[in-house]
DNA sequence: GGAGAAATTAACCCGTTGGATAAATACTGT
DNA sequence: ACAGTATTTATCCAACGGGTTAATTTCTCC
């Protein structure tokens, strides 16, 4: 019979690439989902379609496995953000793309947002061993201090802002929102995950931000685009 | 010989009460400091002083000491913020009075922050069984609709502002900075728990709240006190 | 086509951990 | 003072969970 087609049945297939993506992929679910000490290696193994045995054979031991998780999601965020070309915008608009993406980004990866808490929850015991993360944020707070510069050169802005502080308060207004929903939809006794809930927060984000740092505070919420002179517009609730 | 005196060495006294408290204290350390998952219930034991079976005569198995614990984090700080009393103060000193006193009990708080990390990790799972929590916090909300509406009507802020978006971001602000301090203080290479940071933070937030409500950059930030007429200031970094 | 390396499976080991059982000791009211 | 109950201690254990060892299968290159 040939030999290239029917190989037979076998038991398996060797695919190292593949299967390390396989256990990278399962151990975020995993991790993210149920934290650090609450994950369970076995269960990384079966999502991975793995035997329990090949985490340690291509990653390491289950804190190896979960600092690489942790590297990996920086790894995309970051990756993501230098596509984001703020320098070809006006500082208002630039700031404004910033929030969206950064809401955007952790709507559509909210382990990135569980990941972070676990990591802190074990006060960035891990992330302090990386080396790989720590040298891949100076470009990024440039490209925020950069807007910020002209802005304030071209009048756009009224007050300098440390651009640390600043992505520290907008990633803030996105971030605690969104990973601290469950708990804050209880105690509020409203669903802060539904459709126009999640609009009123960034329209609400953006005009926070950008009324604190343009002084127009007419132009703080869309809605407040054509008021009655200035009286004060109710914001939707 | 007198029997109120000398009642030789007991082996132990009963103290049910105390023993309750020692071993909420000693269960609210340990889910703070380890996550649930990482909760051991024999450390909660020894660090009360006690017998680990004492954990399930006086509360319960480790879920429900966990939720009793979560609760009483819940009511201590609301009965903090009932002592605010900020309707005896103008609308932005009110707003400004919240923020501090948020960031302050972050600060002196801690297994606070960690503890509704590790709820929203566990989305809300437990407390969403709590009955006493719900009900808490409507009153809350109201006082700040409040301080927001007498502001509207003073001409102080430019925006109403629904109470709850502007509670979480006010929250957001704080809490993120905080929970998040290690694995930020990492990625940007600097300590922002120093004091120079953490005053320079509490100043941030100000400013960008208040700027956005009132529409008055110039008194944004501390140092803008001062500045030469509309020219930029530079925040302090 | 087969030897040696790479990848994967299967089975096991052993300390840990949440929880339970039973016995001992301290109070309280009478 | 003592009986009965509330509180606390002393052990125990079965399940779990991370990690390891050893055998099996597939692939590659000569």
């Amino acid at each position: 019979m040939a030999k290239a087609k029917a190989k037979r049945t076998l038991k398996w297939q060797r695919d190292p690439e593949g299967m390390r993506l396989r256990i990278l992929e399962a151990a975020k679910q995993e991790f993210s989902a149920h934290g650090l000490a609450g994950a369970r290696v076995d269960r990384i193994a079966a999502k991975a379609g793995a035997n329990k045995r090949m985490l340690y054979y291509h990653v390491g031991n289950k804190d190896e496995l979960y600092l690489a998780v942790l590297e990996g999601a920086y790894d995309k965020i970051r990756s993501e953000e230098r596509g984001l070309d703020l320098e070809h915008l006006d500082p208002p608009e630039a700031i404004r793309r910033l929030i969206e993406f950064t809401w955007n980004y952790f709507l559509r990866n909210p382990e990135f947002l569980s990941l972070l808490q676990t990591e802190n929850l074990a006060r960035a015991k891990h992330l302090k061993k990386s080396t790989k993360v720590k040298s891949m944020h100076s470009p990024f707070v440039e490209m925020i201090r950069t807007v910020v510069r002209r802005g304030i050169d071209s009048g756009d802005f009224q007050v300098a802002v440390d651009p640390v502080q600043l992505y520290i308060s907008i990633a803030a207004l996105s971030f605690f929102y969104l990973s601290n929903s469950a708990t804050l939809s209880v105690i509020f006794g409203r669903d802060l995950l539904d459709k126009k809930a999640k609009d009123e927060r960034l329209a609400h984000m953006v005009g926070l931000v950008l009324a604190a740092l343009t002084g127009q505070s007419v132009a703080l919420f869309e809605i407040a685009k054509a008021p009655k002179s200035r009286s004060a517009v109710v914001q939707t609730v």
